[in-house]
DNA sequence: ACCGTTCTGTTCTATAGCGTACATAGCGGA
DNA sequence: TCCGCTATGTACGCTATAGAACAGAACGGT
């Protein structure tokens, strides 16, 4: 048996003898065909894969049908980052996209080995999460949408981080932040105040319908919002009974 | 110090007394105006921030001076993931979109709360924050670059985790992933047939000239590759031992 | 050796967004 | 009050990519 494996899972091999150990005993060796889901959007995860000679596309699959890479992943590191991330899905689904094999590790193990960490780190991870979340969504829209969707899905997440129905933005600078032109801005947000959806003037938006601008917006914002909202529900730390919510988060 | 009531950030008020408590013996509360730098591409970052009323931007800046938004961070969470990741920095910059205000925590202090935590913990984040570098490179190819680059881009990703210099991926594979349409795949792929510098034919595609593609190739993938090997050096630690792996799934 | 299927190549039109240039309009300081 | 600056509006040609339709080419089972 060699003791040098051309294509040992990174990972597995960064772990000292001691973790390893414990990790293979209970270790399934498997065999990934091309083609094969690992898992759906929005499924429970088992088991975290990790591939040896494979290689797993994350994607996110959109209402037409129409899919985009978020991510790819392959012997240098795992699938099923939501299972220790705490959010144990996401709205992504893994396929093979080289066939070859992978070691699988039942999640529970997996969460066994983080069984004495606190609630500040169970809360950052989940947090992380719907971060990941944001950005998959930005890398899908930006190659799927049009500006003025984008405009709509930019201007929800804003007004969802701010106490009132304005903001101080001028084209120029949502521009940047889109990455497109300021003229293709103005373009989108004089769509928009035509409407009757936004009003603004030198830098002040005033958002008078939200309600169109969600329609008006692509799925991507409702993906984040719901994934968010899902993820950190944010329960009121006020609540007397706080201490007993957070063995929840230990698995 | 003042509580500011309305616009509390979402995370810290999640959390139990006893941690929160602990945490705002150290906090400051900072005045952020709209266009402060929180932290430039690289920087060793020393605080983490919690908006409270105030929005930052997490930007990529492009080599060119374009830039675009890879995520926006308000008073549902936090900037400066990396240094609880463990990358200690990312590539983006960290900007103020919206003036406001922010809790502000010494970056050793969030750390202390984490130092009982595993080596397997550490690792999992760390790689979850190269996938999550991964993830806004993609968000900023996807808005910036010509298919022909995306798909060296692409290719080199593949090539980074496959043993040989051969992959076996249809062109509407290809397309499916990248988000664009098939014949866009076939063009890129013809040009960089005759230039020699792949191969294939059938789903077949053998890589010529490693070092062309990666010229060929935008930033993106640079980008990518370095922040991994920089988060995920994987040092030539103990190699795996074959007779911890339960025998019946031994290779 | 054949035939159907699966890949790849080509060509057409349509359009969104870019680059560029320049015009207008509102605010704010002197 | 005026000037200058910044923000917004508009217009024109250009290009990359989408959408669609179809032709050729190679493989693989029977």
């Amino acid at each position: 048996m060699e003791m040098c494996k051309p294509q040992q899972n990174h990972l597995l091999a960064a772990l000292s003898m001691e973790v390893k150990e414990r990790l293979f005993s209970h270790m399934e060796w498997v065999e990934l065909p091309l083609g094969k889901v690992l898992y759906e959007s929005g499924d429970t995860m088992r088991h975290v894969y990790f591939p040896t000679d494979s290689i797993i596309s994350l994607l996110y699959v959109m209402e037409s049908g129409a899919s985009a890479e978020i991510s790819v992943v392959g012997n240098e590191g795992l699938v099923g980052i939501a299972l220790f991330m705490g959010g144990e899905s996401t709205p992504s689904r893994a396929v093979v996209q080289s066939g070859g094999h992978a070691y699988r590790l039942p999640g529970q193990r997996l969460k066994d080995e983080f069984n004495r960490h606190g609630e500040l780190l169970m809360l950052m991870l989940r947090y992380t999460q719907a971060l990941i979340t944001q950005m998959s969504q930005t890398a899908v829209c930006n190659r799927h949408h049009s500006i003025d969707q984008q405009l709509c899905r930019w201007l929800l997440l804003s007004l969802d981080r701010l106490p009132s129905n304005k903001l101080t933005m001028t084209q120029e600078l949502i521009a940047n932040m889109l990455g497109v032109r300021r003229e293709g801005v103005t373009e989108a947000a004089g769509k928009l105040q035509r409407l009757g959806v936004i009003e603004y003037s030198r830098g002040r938006i005033t958002v008078l319908d939200r309600h169109k601008l969600e329609e008006l917006s692509c799925e991507c914002y409702a993906v984040v919002k719901r994934e968010t909202d899902r993820l950190l529900p944010y329960t009121p730390s006020t609540m007397p009974d706080e201490r007993s919510i957070a063995p929840k988060f230990r698995r």
